[in-house]
RNA sequence: GCGCCCAUAGCUCAGCUGGAUAGAGCGUUAGCCUCCGGAGCUAAAGGCCAGAGGUUCGAAUCCUCUUGGGCGCACCA
């Protein structure tokens, strides 16, 4: 619908002598203001040094809009243009609504990118934390909407299964394994002292036997290596599929190094003249393309940086065919991304390939104290611990509540304690609320149909609500071009309002107007139902029918 | 010392590529169940948008500085 006026007021620019100026059409705030709104008066008034009621007036002369879309124009205020969408028009959207059901608020504008969500990719040295829980819901949420406005999505999780923190695993599982059989085991320095570790080591010596315990310390520590990652794995991946992830692809650091992409890596930036030696060491130039110092590649010991495995990863994602990566990274990582964007700049990969979305960490408050997350002294709240005290729903909602940027105060004591007053659950209850509507009704909602005649609706609340369930698509639209998937929890919240008021203020079944009354009101309620099952849908949380 | 993020109601936070009277939840106060679910609804109180300058028709929003938080600044990952 708002296509249509949009297009319509950029032609309307442009025959002005104005072409591409950037204004700005959306929902007023006060529904006074109309269903749409317009501040391009404004803007060319600016651009001309004139007064901007007179150019609203010239915008609205020239403006030519198809038959039956808008029912009103109006200039109001400081030159605002304000219009009211015609019956016509929101008779159509739930139209279309009920017709596409499920996949309705679902839009073309990511057709032929293919985008790669890489997230999560927590080091496979101990169970996932609630840091870890929001990446999760963010990069699940950003994926699904990146797929709901027609992109081709893939969610991948990075395994970090190479490097000098593997080797210190491996030590600290055999330490471990020493302990659990009364003997003395010595947790390497920067070692992981999690109690995960001793009962991981307690699980090792039931499939192995006590003999395990025997073996010359260098093979003992190698096959603890290889336990430990899978065991760890094991558990991570259990985790997510609880917590309702799925990813695509796993892509593990070590295979980089076996596939030789590691090596071939570093002879790329050679060819392309990128590296030099000093010190004995390989460095990167890096500074050529942004980053505030040169890299060391290769150290003078003649080991690799962590940078090169990184590198080689992010060339894999660009061989196989990605128009776009995006990294969802904890926000302590942010110094690292001027570095890895100056990198892929110098490949010539396009400006756009690469983009890193920084999550403020989570503070987890418990009882009004901060509980402190440290792997090594195995101290943390894991997210296990946190779905399992406030559940999917709740915790999944509660991570997508803030746009990344912002820190995030998660009080595991209070969430436990106020559960009856989540957010969530009044989002829910919107939803189990219609699905009692047609429960009462005696027939599935997808049994009422046919056209809505919005005549039929008299109350404001239904009104209300019409013009709730219209916007939902662009807000979807807008939420993943700004790949913020909190604007969907912000829109539930309203949408929950307007149903609720609707829900307490008319009635559907019997309702008093009369049967062509009761009729346009199940068919508003089924689109609610629809639309509150689909925003939910995106943000993996489920849409009870009852509660 | 340098860099990134942040500061909005008692609390937790939306709103920020400049727009109309700055919003929500919780908490507080006062009402509403012969009525599709009261896990709800209606209303009230509550704000120098951290502070000070600047840009302009217009600033919570953009710029500068100050203050106060968080996080980074390795031949660690």
């Amino acid at each position: 619908m708002s296509q249509v006026l949009k297009t319509e007021l950029a032609r309307v620019a442009e025959r002005l002598g104005h072409p591409g100026v950037d204004f700005v059409l959306e929902r007023p705030r006060d529904a006074g203001h109309g269903d749409v709104a317009t501040n391009l008066g404004m803007v060319l008034a600016k651009l001309e040094r004139t007064k901007p009621r007179q150019m609203a007036e010239r915008v609205v002369a020239e403006l030519r809009l198809p038959d039956g879309l808008v029912s009103r124009v109006e200039i109001a205020g400081p030159g605002f243009i304000n219009f009211w969408l015609a019956d016509d028009q929101l008779a159509d959207i739930v139209g279309q609504i009920l017709a596409r059901g499920s996949s309705y608020g679902q839009s073309e504008i990511g057709v032929g990118l293919r985008v790669n969500v890489e997230f999560v990719s927590a080091n496979p040295t101990g169970p996932l934390h609630v840091g870890h829980g929001r990446g999760a819901a963010y990069g699940d949420a950003l994926a699904s909407l990146l797929e709901w406005t027609g992109h081709a999505v893939t969610r991948e999780f990075y395994i970090n299964d190479a490097g000098v923190q593997i080797d210190k695993l491996a030590w600290s599982l055999w330490a471990r394994v020493q302990d659990a059989l009364g003997r003395d085991g010595d947790i390497p320095e920067g070692g992981y002292h999690g109690l995960y570790l001793a009962e991981a080591a307690e699980q090792v010596i039931r499939e192995k036997g006590a003999d395990f315990a025997d073996l010359p310390a260098e093979e003992g520590v190698r096959q603890c290596r290889a336990l430990a990652l899978r065991m760890q794995r094991e558990e991570q991946d259990r985790d997510m599929a609880d917590f309702g992830v799925r990813f695509n692809v796993f892509t593990s650091e070590q295979s980089l190094y076996d596939r030789g992409m590691v090596e071939e890596t570093l002879v790329l930036l050679a060819e392309k003249g990128l590296t030099y030696e000093r010190d004995g060491a390989l460095w990167l130039r890096t500074t050529q393309f942004g980053d505030d110092k040169d890299r060391v590649l290769r150290k003078s010991d003649a080991s690799l940086t962590y940078l090169v495995p990184d590198i080689a990863y992010h060339v894999d994602k660009r061989n196989r065919g990605f128009d776009r990566a995006i990294d969802v990274w904890g926000a302590d990582h942010h110094g690292y991304v001027p570095r890895m964007r100056s990198v892929l700049a110098a490949l010539g990969y396009p400006p756009d390939f690469f983009d890193v979305a920084l999550l403020q960490l989570v503070k987890v408050v418990r009882g009004g104290e901060e509980v402190k997350m440290s792997k090594r002294s195995g101290e943390f709240v894991t997210l296990r611990d946190l779905i399992d005290e406030v559940g999917i729903d709740a915790a999944r909602y509660f991570f997508l509540m803030r746009p990344g940027d912002s820190q995030l105060v998660f009080d595991v004591e209070l969430a436990k304690r106020q559960t009856d007053e989540n957010p969530v659950f009044y989002v829910q209850m919107a939803h189990a609320r219609l699905s009692g509507i047609f429960r009462t009704a005696g027939k599935p909602p997808d049994a009422v149909t046919g056209g809505l005649a919005v005549g039929a609706l008299p109350a404001d609340q239904d009104q209300e609500l019409l013009k709730q369930l219209v916007i939902f698509r662009d807000v979807v639209q807008k939420a993943a071009q700004e790949r913020e998937p909190h604007r969907i929890t912000n829109y539930l919240q309203q949408l929950a309002t307007s149903v609720h008021g609707w829900y307490h203020h008319t009635r559907a079944v019997g309702a008093p107007e009369g049967p062509a009354t009761e009729h346009a009101r199940l068919l508003l309620g089924r689109a609610a139902r629809t639309i509150l099952a689909n925003a939910l849908a995106i943000l993996g949380v489920s849409a009870p029918d009852r509660m």
